[in-house]
DNA sequence: CTCCTAACCTAGTGAGGATTAGGCAAGCTA
DNA sequence: TAGCTTGCCTAATCCTCACTAGGTTAGGAG
């Protein structure tokens, strides 16, 4: 097999095993075998386990940086961009199982990794902000009127959504939509509302 | 130093260790270190690593149900209580903070302990669900009029939490009643309301 | 036919870290 | 004072990987 279609399926089954065990317990014999060669043909392609896992993080994160992208701007009332970008990202979490869970669910207690993570969420936490910000001008900022809320407000919002799509992982069976009625039902008319019968779109 | 007293000195350093770098990172001779005594004398009082953090989980999680167990039933309004229940669990985590990353956060890739934290959260989620199903009658449940529905709100509400936990802990300056008001913000007014600038109790 | 290179392989090496073997010293107890 | 128990230690052992050394084979070029 020539070297560019052998690394495509060594990133392939690396993907798949970085997402399944998490990088500490990924192990390198299991990548090579899922790619039907011995260990040691992963250093013809990858100078080392660390290599192999940031280059696969910084593809993966190039696609979905160009997902959000397209979802996070536009001049559409707040509420329906909002419901457009949490929709995008479940869809990129439906087609995307393995690299969605490498990049946000890999939890293998490897310091570097974690600084990685760590990152990541920061990048996150930035990316949304654009999303919330200009919910009511610039006073009524989504949870209060300084930085700090609105930073809570984007988390609360991230690792929610975070949260749901790791137990969708474990409920295949529920379509997106629904999904996405949960988090447009919860953050955005609020639980109180939700409470009362009233629903996003229902 | 006997060993009743020794062994408590072990426990605190182990949760400590264990809350920093994870099952699968944290070493027996650090925890030992942390103690004042060698390696070996950690297996005079716990069988192996597994025993050791499994000891902790029971008597970490044990403390936190009771915390949790006095603050999710009552008579009061549901936001009411939604709000002493977060309220009473960032109290816990402000006191405990490494019990609680112990049990919520460590993320170390072990399979065993990977286990025990998926039936952690289920059992989060089940304790959880009280708070919200009795939102309005028997019908209007929180996110939908089914189970799955109501799950999700459950889920999005845990992993909000969670996450705005973790985001705290690197922001601990902030004092707790601002995080607390941030998830009824968020999630019991809704970002929508919030956005226009009304607050939980403002 | 000979040489070269690409793509693989088998068989180590070495480090990190849990766990165990076996012993030593200090204080009771008789 | 002899003997036992408690609390602790040093020095292995052993296992799991990431990674490396050093070949082997197939097929194309000259």
């Amino acid at each position: 097999m020539p070297a560019a279609a052998r690394r495509e399926v060594i990133e392939e089954a690396a993907t798949e095993v970085f997402a399944a065990r998490g990088y500490a317990r990924a192990s390198m014999e299991e990548i090579a075998r899922r790619s039907d060669v011995s260990a040691p043909v992963l250093y013809d392609h990858f100078a080392s386990k660390r290599d192999l896992h940031g280059r696969l993080i910084e593809r993966h994160l190039a696609e979905m940086r160009a997902v959000w992208g397209e979802h996070l701007t536009g001049a559409e009332p707040p509420g329906e961009r909002i419901h457009r970008a949490v929709d995008a990202w479940f869809a990129y979490v439906e087609s995307h199982p393995f690299a969605w869970r490498m990049v946000f669910a890999d939890t293998s207690g490897d310091p570097d990794v974690r600084a990685l993570h760590d990152e990541i969420q920061g990048q996150s936490r930035r990316a949304l902000i654009p999303l919330l910000e200009h919910l009511e001008g610039a006073t009524g900022v989504a949870g209060g009127q300084d930085e700090e809320s609105l930073e809570m407000a984007v988390e609360l919002l991230r690792s929610a959504i975070a949260g749901l799509a790791l137990w969708w992982h474990d409920h295949r069976d529920i379509p997106r939509e629904r999904v996405v009625a949960a988090v447009m039902n919860a953050l955005w008319l609020g639980l109180e509302r939700t409470g009362r019968g009233e629903r996003w779109r229902d």
